[in-house]
DNA sequence: CGGACCCATCGACAGTTGTCAATGGGTAAC
DNA sequence: GTTACCCATTGACAACTGTCGATGGGTCCG
């Protein structure tokens, strides 16, 4: 436990209130997005689309991580709903790139994570 | 769906492998620390911690938020057990704050939130 | 001592999550 | 048309999560 240090007095009974930061609107949109990335998968990907120069495929993803096909896709929808990720058809192919034009608050949490 | 663009041509049958960014080890550790901030009770109280002058009791959440005791306990817990937060007794009393020397990594991530 | 207070842990329960195999829909090549 | 390929969705299952009430351990005050 520990760590000696001062603390503050305190009276029975009397709890302090606690100044919250952030609207809970801004909390949930914060929390979706943390929640897309909580994941070590989802953590990659993202981080892969963020400086990939091109964008990627589902394929591409099974072939680089040992999961199933139906579990990437899955892992990309999640990134999809939060926002985070935006996906193009051609063809056979489904492209997915890191949305272009994120929040900043957004993006600065992707940066913090590389 | 959509976004037209430029799209890169593909080859049946071949696909390109990922360029991983983080070790596994680093990933694992970035996602410890977004799984204790995934939930909007925790980020508040990571955040009301991080500007707080003086460190914060649990009875203060549990008057803040409309939550039990042994729920903020709980959320508490795993605030401490991601490495975000430490606690020192005085007391009746346990007084929370965030940790003084949090990595620069984890830093910013906690940062990007407010 | 007896009571009031702060807090951690336990047990329970519903809800969410990560994973896969199976299936089916598109699209291109033959 | 038939085949091969890419992908999304579904159903299933185990594992984890958020929440609470109940309980018990510390600590201080009277």
């Amino acid at each position: 436990m520990a760590k000696p240090s001062i603390l503050p007095e305190r009276e029975r009974g009397v709890c302090c209130t606690v100044e919250l930061e952030l609207p809970q609107s801004r909390a949930d949109e914060v929390v979706t997005v943390l929640k897309a990335l909580a994941d070590p998968t989802r953590v990659q990907m993202v981080l892969a689309l963020r400086q990939a120069s091109e964008p990627a495929c589902i394929c591409d993803f099974t072939a680089t991580f040992k999961l199933s096909q139906p579990t990437v896709s899955h892992h990309m929808k999640k990134l999809r709903d939060a926002g985070l990720v935006e996906a193009s058809r051609k063809g056979i192919w489904t492209y997915y790139r890191l949305r272009p034009h994120l929040s900043e608050r957004v993006r600065r949490i992707i940066d913090a994570l590389a």
